[in-house]
DNA sequence: TAGCAAGTTGACCGACCGGTCATCTTATGC
DNA sequence: GCATAAGATGACCGGTCGGTCAACTTGCTA
Protein backbone atom coordinates (compact mmCIF):
# COMPACT_ATOMS: atom_id res chain seq x y z
CA UNK A 1 0.00 0.00 0.00
CA UNK A 2 2.74 2.63 0.89
CA UNK A 3 4.60 3.30 -1.81
CA UNK A 4 8.52 4.49 -1.05
CA UNK A 5 11.36 4.85 -3.60
CA UNK A 6 14.10 3.58 -1.57
CA UNK A 7 16.84 6.05 -1.44
CA UNK A 8 19.62 3.32 -2.47
CA UNK A 9 19.50 -0.18 -2.76
CA UNK A 10 19.33 -1.17 0.57
CA UNK A 11 19.96 -4.33 1.88
CA UNK A 12 17.25 -7.11 2.07
CA UNK A 13 16.72 -6.89 5.43
CA UNK A 14 16.88 -3.30 5.86
CA UNK A 15 14.28 -3.24 2.68
CA UNK A 16 11.64 -5.74 4.33
CA UNK A 17 12.28 -3.61 7.64
CA UNK A 18 11.19 -0.60 6.70
CA UNK A 19 8.40 -2.01 4.81
CA UNK A 20 7.38 -3.24 8.36
CA UNK A 21 8.00 -0.15 9.68
CA UNK A 22 5.76 2.28 7.89
CA UNK A 23 3.33 -0.25 7.84
CA UNK A 24 3.39 -0.48 11.85
CA UNK A 25 3.64 3.13 11.90
CA UNK A 26 0.68 3.75 9.74
CA UNK A 27 -1.58 1.82 11.85
CA UNK A 28 -0.40 2.66 14.97
CA UNK A 29 -0.76 6.86 14.23
CA UNK A 30 -3.82 5.69 13.07
CA UNK A 31 -5.21 4.14 16.55
CA UNK A 32 -3.38 6.10 19.00
CA UNK A 33 -2.58 9.86 17.24
CA UNK A 34 0.03 11.80 17.07
CA UNK A 35 1.07 10.51 20.05
CA UNK A 36 1.76 7.28 19.26
CA UNK A 37 5.42 6.40 20.53
CA UNK A 38 8.26 5.07 18.37
CA UNK A 39 8.67 2.30 20.95
CA UNK A 40 5.33 1.32 20.36
CA UNK A 41 5.83 1.05 16.60
CA UNK A 42 9.17 -0.60 17.08
CA UNK A 43 7.00 -3.20 18.61
CA UNK A 44 4.81 -3.82 16.05
CA UNK A 45 6.93 -4.21 13.60
CA UNK A 46 9.02 -6.36 15.60
CA UNK A 47 12.30 -4.76 15.30
CA UNK A 48 14.43 -3.00 17.98
CA UNK A 49 13.52 0.76 19.00
CA UNK A 50 16.97 2.06 17.41
CA UNK A 51 16.10 0.33 14.09
CA UNK A 52 12.90 2.94 13.60
CA UNK A 53 15.56 5.47 14.22
CA UNK A 54 18.72 4.15 11.68
CA UNK A 55 15.61 4.86 8.84
CA UNK A 56 13.94 7.49 9.81
CA UNK A 57 16.42 10.20 11.30
CA UNK A 58 13.57 11.52 13.72
CA UNK A 59 9.55 10.80 14.55
CA UNK A 60 9.10 14.12 11.99
CA UNK A 61 10.98 12.36 9.26
CA UNK A 62 8.78 9.07 9.94
CA UNK A 63 5.53 10.63 9.84
CA UNK A 64 6.34 12.97 7.36
CA UNK A 65 7.46 9.75 4.89
CA UNK A 66 3.86 8.50 5.52
CA UNK A 67 2.19 12.01 5.08
CA UNK A 68 3.96 12.22 1.53
CA UNK A 69 2.95 8.86 0.19
CA UNK A 70 -0.95 10.04 1.18
CA UNK A 71 -0.58 12.63 -0.51
CA UNK A 72 1.29 11.53 -3.89
CA UNK A 73 -1.18 8.70 -3.85
CA UNK A 74 -3.52 11.18 -4.07
CA UNK A 75 -2.67 13.00 -6.62
CA UNK A 76 -2.22 10.37 -8.90
CA UNK A 77 -6.03 9.92 -8.51
CA UNK A 78 -6.82 13.04 -9.13
CA UNK A 79 -4.41 13.08 -12.28
CA UNK A 80 -6.36 10.46 -13.65
CA UNK A 81 -9.92 11.70 -12.92
CA UNK A 82 -8.63 14.93 -15.14
CA UNK A 83 -9.69 12.82 -18.17
CA UNK A 84 -12.92 12.05 -16.97
CA UNK A 85 -15.72 13.01 -19.30
CA UNK A 86 -17.66 14.53 -16.92
CA UNK A 87 -15.56 16.80 -14.83
CA UNK A 88 -18.62 17.02 -11.80
CA UNK A 89 -18.95 13.00 -11.42
CA UNK A 90 -14.85 13.19 -11.16
CA UNK A 91 -14.85 15.82 -8.78
CA UNK A 92 -17.36 13.72 -6.37
CA UNK A 93 -15.34 10.61 -6.96
CA UNK A 94 -11.87 12.55 -6.25
CA UNK A 95 -13.80 13.79 -2.82
CA UNK A 96 -15.21 10.20 -2.07
CA UNK A 97 -11.41 8.76 -2.50
CA UNK A 98 -10.02 11.59 -0.54
CA UNK A 99 -12.26 11.29 2.50
CA UNK A 100 -12.62 6.96 2.33
CA UNK A 101 -8.72 7.25 2.70
CA UNK A 102 -8.66 9.93 5.54
CA UNK A 103 -11.14 7.93 7.54
CA UNK A 104 -10.17 7.18 11.07
CA UNK A 105 -6.76 8.86 10.35
CA UNK A 106 -6.41 11.44 12.89
CA UNK A 107 -6.40 14.97 10.89
CA UNK A 108 -4.21 16.87 13.16
CA UNK A 109 -2.05 14.44 11.76
CA UNK A 110 -1.92 15.65 8.22
CA UNK A 111 -1.94 19.40 9.50
CA UNK A 112 1.70 19.26 11.80
CA UNK A 113 3.27 17.25 9.12
CA UNK A 114 2.17 19.52 6.17
CA UNK A 115 4.23 21.81 8.20
CA UNK A 116 8.61 22.26 8.51
CA UNK A 117 8.88 19.47 5.91
CA UNK A 118 9.55 20.78 2.45
CA UNK A 119 9.13 17.53 0.74
CA UNK A 120 6.09 16.89 2.32
CA UNK A 121 5.12 21.00 1.26
CA UNK A 122 5.80 20.17 -1.68
CA UNK A 123 3.96 17.35 -2.23
CA UNK A 124 1.14 18.91 -0.77
CA UNK A 125 1.45 21.96 -3.07
CA UNK A 126 1.30 19.25 -6.26
CA UNK A 127 -1.79 17.98 -4.78
CA UNK A 128 -2.94 21.31 -4.19
CA UNK A 129 -2.82 22.07 -7.64
CA UNK A 130 -3.98 18.89 -9.35
CA UNK A 131 -7.23 19.70 -6.76
CA UNK A 132 -7.38 22.93 -8.52
CA UNK A 133 -7.45 21.81 -11.90
CA UNK A 134 -10.06 19.41 -10.95
CA UNK A 135 -12.63 21.83 -9.46
CA UNK A 136 -12.05 24.81 -12.46
CA UNK A 137 -12.79 21.81 -14.99
CA UNK A 138 -16.02 20.91 -12.82
CA UNK A 139 -16.51 24.94 -12.56
CA UNK A 140 -16.71 25.05 -16.09
CA UNK A 141 -18.60 22.01 -17.00
CA UNK A 142 -21.13 24.40 -14.07
CA UNK A 143 -21.17 21.06 -11.51
CA UNK A 144 -20.09 23.38 -8.39
CA UNK A 145 -20.52 27.43 -8.33
CA UNK A 146 -18.58 29.58 -9.97
CA UNK A 147 -17.16 31.34 -6.63
CA UNK A 148 -15.79 28.26 -5.68
CA UNK A 149 -11.79 27.68 -5.42
CA UNK A 150 -10.04 24.38 -5.75
CA UNK A 151 -8.60 25.34 -1.91
CA UNK A 152 -11.94 25.46 -0.33
CA UNK A 153 -12.41 22.20 -2.08
CA UNK A 154 -8.98 20.99 -0.55
CA UNK A 155 -9.95 21.81 2.73
CA UNK A 156 -13.40 20.82 2.79
CA UNK A 157 -12.04 17.65 1.87
CA UNK A 158 -11.58 16.64 5.51
CA UNK A 159 -14.88 17.62 6.94
CA UNK A 160 -17.33 15.09 6.49
CA UNK A 161 -14.82 12.65 8.06
CA UNK A 162 -13.69 14.42 10.69
CA UNK A 163 -17.67 15.33 11.20
CA UNK A 164 -18.30 11.60 11.25
CA UNK A 165 -15.41 11.27 13.83
CA UNK A 166 -17.05 12.72 16.44
CA UNK A 167 -19.74 10.49 17.08
CA UNK A 168 -18.21 7.69 19.37
CA UNK A 169 -19.25 4.96 17.48
CA UNK A 170 -20.17 6.27 14.12
CA UNK A 171 -21.73 4.54 11.32
CA UNK A 172 -18.53 2.98 9.09
CA UNK A 173 -20.13 5.08 5.84
CA UNK A 174 -21.43 8.17 7.69
CA UNK A 175 -19.07 10.21 6.46
CA UNK A 176 -20.70 9.41 2.61
CA UNK A 177 -23.47 11.27 4.11
CA UNK A 178 -21.79 14.34 5.05
CA UNK A 179 -19.95 14.74 2.23
CA UNK A 180 -23.20 14.66 -0.16
CA UNK A 181 -24.20 17.75 2.08
CA UNK A 182 -21.23 19.26 1.62
CA UNK A 183 -21.35 18.40 -1.97
CA UNK A 184 -24.72 20.13 -2.47
CA UNK A 185 -23.16 22.90 -0.71
CA UNK A 186 -20.89 23.35 -3.52
CA UNK A 187 -23.36 22.97 -6.15
CA UNK A 188 -24.88 26.04 -8.27
CA UNK A 189 -28.41 26.84 -7.60
CA UNK A 190 -31.06 24.69 -10.04
CA UNK A 191 -28.67 21.67 -10.28
CA UNK A 192 -29.66 18.55 -9.11
CA UNK A 193 -28.97 17.33 -5.45
CA UNK A 194 -27.38 13.96 -4.28
CA UNK A 195 -29.58 11.59 -3.14
CA UNK A 196 -28.43 10.97 0.72
CA UNK A 197 -27.86 7.93 1.81
CA UNK A 198 -29.81 7.39 4.86
CA UNK A 199 -28.93 8.11 8.29
CA UNK A 200 -27.80 4.89 9.34
CA UNK A 201 -25.96 5.99 12.49
CA UNK A 202 -27.75 3.93 15.62
CA UNK B 1 -16.55 33.76 31.26
CA UNK B 2 -16.65 30.88 32.78
CA UNK B 3 -19.33 30.44 35.10
CA UNK B 4 -19.35 27.24 37.48
CA UNK B 5 -21.20 26.36 40.37
CA UNK B 6 -18.73 26.40 43.05
CA UNK B 7 -19.29 23.04 45.25
CA UNK B 8 -19.70 24.48 48.57
CA UNK B 9 -18.82 28.21 49.83
CA UNK B 10 -14.55 28.09 48.57
CA UNK B 11 -12.47 30.30 50.58
CA UNK B 12 -12.21 33.68 49.05
CA UNK B 13 -7.96 33.19 47.74
CA UNK B 14 -9.09 29.54 46.55
CA UNK B 15 -12.38 30.81 44.44
CA UNK B 16 -9.59 33.55 42.63
CA UNK B 17 -7.61 30.93 42.32
CA UNK B 18 -9.66 28.52 40.78
CA UNK B 19 -10.86 31.30 38.40
CA UNK B 20 -7.86 32.04 37.71
CA UNK B 21 -6.72 28.22 36.89
CA UNK B 22 -9.93 27.76 34.61
CA UNK B 23 -9.20 30.88 32.70
CA UNK B 24 -5.36 29.86 32.40
CA UNK B 25 -6.52 26.49 31.16
CA UNK B 26 -8.90 27.60 28.58
CA UNK B 27 -6.18 29.57 26.43
CA UNK B 28 -3.17 27.20 27.06
CA UNK B 29 -5.16 24.06 25.82
CA UNK B 30 -6.06 26.70 22.55
CA UNK B 31 -2.51 27.33 22.31
CA UNK B 32 -1.14 23.97 22.35
CA UNK B 33 -4.06 21.82 22.37
CA UNK B 34 -4.44 18.63 24.75
CA UNK B 35 -0.96 18.20 25.09
CA UNK B 36 -0.91 21.83 27.01
CA UNK B 37 0.80 20.68 30.74
CA UNK B 38 -0.39 21.16 34.51
CA UNK B 39 2.79 23.17 34.97
CA UNK B 40 2.52 25.63 31.98
CA UNK B 41 -1.51 26.02 33.02
CA UNK B 42 -0.15 26.53 36.86
CA UNK B 43 2.39 29.07 35.88
CA UNK B 44 0.16 31.01 33.59
CA UNK B 45 -2.47 31.51 36.44
CA UNK B 46 0.34 32.44 38.75
CA UNK B 47 0.36 29.37 41.04
CA UNK B 48 2.03 26.38 42.08
CA UNK B 49 1.50 23.01 40.18
CA UNK B 50 0.13 21.24 43.51
CA UNK B 51 -2.58 24.07 43.40
CA UNK B 52 -4.29 22.79 40.03
CA UNK B 53 -4.09 19.40 41.89
CA UNK B 54 -5.63 20.72 44.70
CA UNK B 55 -8.96 22.20 42.43
CA UNK B 56 -9.12 19.38 39.98
CA UNK B 57 -8.39 16.07 40.79
CA UNK B 58 -6.93 15.16 37.65
CA UNK B 59 -5.88 16.64 34.42
CA UNK B 60 -9.27 14.91 32.84
CA UNK B 61 -11.43 16.65 35.33
CA UNK B 62 -9.94 19.92 34.51
CA UNK B 63 -10.44 19.34 30.72
CA UNK B 64 -14.04 18.09 31.69
CA UNK B 65 -14.77 21.33 33.64
CA UNK B 66 -13.51 23.59 30.64
CA UNK B 67 -15.40 21.64 27.94
CA UNK B 68 -18.78 21.34 30.54
CA UNK B 69 -18.70 24.53 30.97
CA UNK B 70 -18.56 25.25 26.97
CA UNK B 71 -21.38 22.60 26.35
CA UNK B 72 -24.01 24.38 28.62
CA UNK B 73 -23.17 28.45 27.53
CA UNK B 74 -23.98 26.85 23.85
CA UNK B 75 -27.31 25.08 25.42
CA UNK B 76 -28.58 28.45 26.71
CA UNK B 77 -28.08 30.04 23.51
CA UNK B 78 -29.84 27.52 21.74
CA UNK B 79 -32.59 27.37 24.11
CA UNK B 80 -32.73 31.36 23.59
CA UNK B 81 -33.10 30.47 20.11
CA UNK B 82 -36.31 28.16 20.20
CA UNK B 83 -38.45 31.54 20.81
CA UNK B 84 -37.27 32.80 17.82
CA UNK B 85 -39.48 33.99 15.19
CA UNK B 86 -37.70 32.62 12.04
CA UNK B 87 -36.92 28.80 12.67
CA UNK B 88 -34.32 28.98 9.28
CA UNK B 89 -32.08 31.84 11.07
CA UNK B 90 -32.09 30.69 14.32
CA UNK B 91 -30.66 27.56 12.82
CA UNK B 92 -28.04 29.77 11.13
CA UNK B 93 -27.45 31.99 14.24
CA UNK B 94 -26.63 28.92 16.08
CA UNK B 95 -24.25 27.11 13.58
CA UNK B 96 -22.54 30.40 13.43
CA UNK B 97 -22.26 31.41 17.25
CA UNK B 98 -20.82 27.57 18.11
CA UNK B 99 -18.07 27.90 15.06
CA UNK B 100 -17.44 30.96 16.32
CA UNK B 101 -16.94 29.91 19.75
CA UNK B 102 -15.20 26.61 18.43
CA UNK B 103 -12.23 28.64 16.85
CA UNK B 104 -9.26 27.94 17.43
CA UNK B 105 -10.21 25.36 19.94
CA UNK B 106 -8.29 22.14 19.58
CA UNK B 107 -11.11 20.01 18.42
CA UNK B 108 -10.20 16.46 19.35
CA UNK B 109 -10.00 18.16 22.68
CA UNK B 110 -13.96 18.26 23.03
CA UNK B 111 -13.75 14.72 21.69
CA UNK B 112 -11.87 12.97 23.95
CA UNK B 113 -13.48 15.02 26.89
CA UNK B 114 -16.95 14.12 25.92
CA UNK B 115 -15.47 10.17 26.26
CA UNK B 116 -15.98 8.84 30.34
CA UNK B 117 -16.85 11.79 32.18
CA UNK B 118 -20.22 11.22 32.48
CA UNK B 119 -21.76 15.29 33.53
CA UNK B 120 -20.14 16.40 30.22
CA UNK B 121 -21.79 13.35 28.57
CA UNK B 122 -24.83 14.41 30.25
CA UNK B 123 -24.18 18.43 29.30
CA UNK B 124 -23.67 17.09 25.96
CA UNK B 125 -26.63 15.08 25.24
CA UNK B 126 -28.64 18.53 26.42
CA UNK B 127 -27.15 20.60 23.84
CA UNK B 128 -28.04 17.70 21.39
CA UNK B 129 -31.01 17.61 22.36
CA UNK B 130 -32.08 21.32 22.26
CA UNK B 131 -30.33 21.24 18.71
CA UNK B 132 -32.45 18.71 17.60
CA UNK B 133 -35.53 21.23 18.87
CA UNK B 134 -33.98 23.58 16.90
CA UNK B 135 -33.56 21.77 13.46
CA UNK B 136 -36.77 20.04 13.80
CA UNK B 137 -38.35 23.91 13.93
CA UNK B 138 -36.17 24.53 10.91
CA UNK B 139 -37.61 21.71 9.41
CA UNK B 140 -40.81 22.23 10.07
CA UNK B 141 -40.39 25.80 8.37
CA UNK B 142 -38.90 24.18 5.37
CA UNK B 143 -35.49 25.95 5.83
CA UNK B 144 -33.95 22.62 5.84
CA UNK B 145 -34.32 19.50 3.95
CA UNK B 146 -36.65 17.27 5.28
CA UNK B 147 -34.28 14.57 5.81
CA UNK B 148 -31.46 16.36 7.53
CA UNK B 149 -31.85 15.48 11.41
CA UNK B 150 -30.35 17.27 14.87
CA UNK B 151 -27.31 14.83 15.07
CA UNK B 152 -26.33 15.91 11.06
CA UNK B 153 -26.68 19.59 12.42
CA UNK B 154 -24.78 18.72 15.59
CA UNK B 155 -21.94 17.06 14.28
CA UNK B 156 -21.30 19.11 11.27
CA UNK B 157 -21.02 22.33 13.44
CA UNK B 158 -17.06 22.04 13.80
CA UNK B 159 -16.73 21.29 10.01
CA UNK B 160 -16.26 24.64 8.54
CA UNK B 161 -13.73 25.37 11.40
CA UNK B 162 -11.86 22.28 11.00
CA UNK B 163 -11.54 22.52 7.26
CA UNK B 164 -10.42 26.48 7.58
CA UNK B 165 -7.96 25.34 10.83
CA UNK B 166 -6.32 23.37 7.99
CA UNK B 167 -4.70 26.39 6.24
CA UNK B 168 -1.43 27.47 7.86
CA UNK B 169 -2.67 31.11 8.42
CA UNK B 170 -5.99 31.00 7.95
CA UNK B 171 -7.93 34.38 7.40
CA UNK B 172 -9.42 34.79 10.66
CA UNK B 173 -12.98 34.36 9.07
CA UNK B 174 -12.32 31.67 6.76
CA UNK B 175 -14.82 29.34 8.31
CA UNK B 176 -17.68 31.92 7.89
CA UNK B 177 -17.39 30.76 3.84
CA UNK B 178 -17.26 26.89 4.82
CA UNK B 179 -19.77 27.15 7.37
CA UNK B 180 -22.68 28.99 4.66
CA UNK B 181 -21.31 26.19 2.53
CA UNK B 182 -21.99 23.36 4.48
CA UNK B 183 -25.62 25.44 5.58
CA UNK B 184 -26.50 25.59 1.54
CA UNK B 185 -25.96 22.10 1.50
CA UNK B 186 -28.80 21.54 4.25
CA UNK B 187 -31.19 23.74 2.42
CA UNK B 188 -34.03 22.07 0.23
CA UNK B 189 -33.67 22.37 -3.37
CA UNK B 190 -35.31 26.14 -4.30
CA UNK B 191 -34.36 27.66 -0.87
CA UNK B 192 -32.15 30.49 -2.14
CA UNK B 193 -28.33 30.06 -1.22
CA UNK B 194 -26.80 32.15 1.16
CA UNK B 195 -24.47 34.77 -0.60
CA UNK B 196 -21.06 33.63 0.57
CA UNK B 197 -18.42 35.95 1.99
CA UNK B 198 -15.47 36.20 -0.49
CA UNK B 199 -12.67 33.70 -0.44
CA UNK B 200 -10.55 36.06 1.57
CA UNK B 201 -7.71 33.37 2.00
CA UNK B 202 -3.95 35.36 0.92
C1' DT C 1 -6.63 38.33 68.27
C1' DA C 2 -5.83 33.59 68.74
C1' DG C 3 -6.58 29.07 66.96
C1' DC C 4 -7.43 26.17 63.32
C1' DA C 5 -8.99 24.34 59.23
C1' DA C 6 -8.56 25.38 54.44
C1' DG C 7 -5.38 26.38 51.12
C1' DT C 8 -0.69 26.77 49.10
C1' DT C 9 3.83 25.33 48.05
C1' DG C 10 8.28 23.32 46.28
C1' DA C 11 10.57 19.25 46.48
C1' DC C 12 9.96 14.84 44.96
C1' DC C 13 8.35 10.30 42.49
C1' DG C 14 7.81 6.84 38.90
C1' DA C 15 6.68 6.39 34.17
C1' DC C 16 7.46 7.37 29.66
C1' DC C 17 9.17 9.97 25.89
C1' DG C 18 12.52 10.80 21.70
C1' DG C 19 16.99 9.95 20.71
C1' DT C 20 22.12 7.97 21.14
C1' DC C 21 25.87 4.65 21.19
C1' DA C 22 29.05 0.87 21.56
C1' DT C 23 28.64 -3.71 20.55
C1' DC C 24 27.02 -7.64 18.24
C1' DT C 25 24.96 -9.90 13.87
C1' DT C 26 24.29 -10.75 9.11
C1' DA C 27 23.73 -10.09 4.09
C1' DT C 28 26.55 -9.58 0.32
C1' DG C 29 30.56 -9.18 -3.13
C1' DC C 30 34.71 -11.40 -4.04
C1' DG D 1 33.78 -19.37 2.66
C1' DC D 2 35.57 -15.21 4.14
C1' DA D 3 36.21 -10.30 4.95
C1' DT D 4 33.68 -6.39 5.62
C1' DA D 5 30.54 -2.90 5.74
C1' DA D 6 25.61 -2.29 6.46
C1' DG D 7 22.31 -3.14 9.74
C1' DA D 8 20.26 -4.54 14.23
C1' DT D 9 20.17 -4.29 19.16
C1' DG D 10 19.52 -3.34 24.22
C1' DA D 11 21.28 -0.55 27.60
C1' DC D 12 21.28 4.05 28.53
C1' DC D 13 20.51 9.45 28.73
C1' DG D 14 18.30 13.87 29.65
C1' DG D 15 13.97 15.79 29.80
C1' DT D 16 9.07 16.15 30.67
C1' DC D 17 4.90 14.53 32.15
C1' DG D 18 0.90 13.79 35.65
C1' DG D 19 0.51 13.28 40.25
C1' DT D 20 1.83 13.15 45.61
C1' DC D 21 3.20 14.81 50.15
C1' DA D 22 4.75 16.88 54.36
C1' DA D 23 5.62 21.38 55.74
C1' DC D 24 4.33 26.04 55.59
C1' DT D 25 0.95 30.21 55.09
C1' DT D 26 -3.38 32.46 55.30
C1' DG D 27 -8.34 33.55 55.49
C1' DC D 28 -12.06 32.88 58.56
C1' DT D 29 -14.56 32.64 62.95
C1' DA D 30 -15.51 32.74 67.77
Amino acid sequence: MIVTTPARSLRADAARNRELLLAAAEEEFVERGLDASIADIARRAGVAKATVFRHFATKEELIAAIVGSHFSALTAVARGLLESADPGAALLEFLTVAADGLQQQDLTFLQTASEGDSTVIALRDELHATVDSLVERAREAGAVRADITGTDVFLLICAPVHAAGFLPRPAPDLWRRYLGIIFDGLRPEGANPLPLPAPSWS
